[in-house]
DNA sequence: GTAGGTGCAAATCGTTTGCAGTACA
DNA sequence: TGTACTGCAAACGATTTGCACCTAC
């Protein structure tokens, strides 16, 4: 499921945050790229067309946005903490290290893992983080 | 494969680094604990045996130990770089979330989904992430 | 003796917070 | 109209850098 701005919109409303124009314009370029971006990449973009946006208010957006699962952290290597349109319900990445494209897959179940993991430790489990770390089509050509 | 003080140093010296008390008192206290440990709480513990160590030492000497593989990275939640002792070879995380114990393991291997992501893909992979969070046997009893 | 290592202080980076003004519902 | 949102500035914590001194080899 791609997320479409309006999409967005809509799952905000519900929630009973407000709708600004600060909001739209982080929004919209989170999904116009498939693209992983930092907070500071973001707010570059965003600056452009809206110039008078601050830092602080694309922070405030991602949290929220991350909080109603609109959008989904990564962890990729050292930069931590960037954000890219996440599609719905259970999935992991694909990360190229050199452009930064990510591609998302489901399909793959942990959920063994997981069992084998909690009976062998008695963890308690609450959730996991899946990454492949790679060189894409692209950047193999470049090379 | 457990690393031992000894195990460490010698590897430093292989690659052409010197062997110096600061290092060694940073190599001891990570060899000695299972937890994955901040840079801070690495500083906390040396400063008590060895008061006149930098933070900043600390920080120079991960970066080797961590560029050697002697040491392991974790990216667990928020909180980037914490490291923990590596057993070499690959393995996997699994960290709680309360009190920070890591548990290794092995025996679970990504290679399948490794050639079917690449094959689907096109990516040419060069690593992975795999961690679970969750709270640990302690932790749990102590809600 | 010398290259590399150390510790200090200051710079830097990313992120958060307090607050006064502003705008959406 | 009122509450939530915004932007600024400043605070903050973690990490890096420049530099003069020191020490393991």
């Amino acid at each position: 499921m791609r997320l479409t701005e309006r999409k967005i919109a809509a799952t905000l409303r519900q929630h009973g945050y407000k709708l600004t124009p600060q909001r739209r314009a982080v929004m919209r370029t989170i999904a116009s790229t498939q693209d992983h971006l930092t907070p500071a990449a973001i707010y570059q973009k965003v600056h452009k067309d809206h110039p008078s946006i601050g830092l602080v208010t694309i922070y405030r957006t991602l949290d929220i946005l991350a909080k109603l699962e609109l959008i989904c952290e990564l962890h990729a290597g050292g930069s931590c903490r960037s954000y890219t349109v996440g599609a719905r319900g259970h999935h992991h990445h694909l990360i190229c290290s050199n452009c930064g494209e990510v591609i998302d897959f489901t399909g793959y179940d942990l959920t063994q893992l997981e069992q084998r993991l909690s009976r062998q430790t008695g963890f308690e489990i609450e959730g996991h983080l899946l990454e492949f770390i790679g060189l894409c089509q692209n950047c193999q050509k470049n090379d």
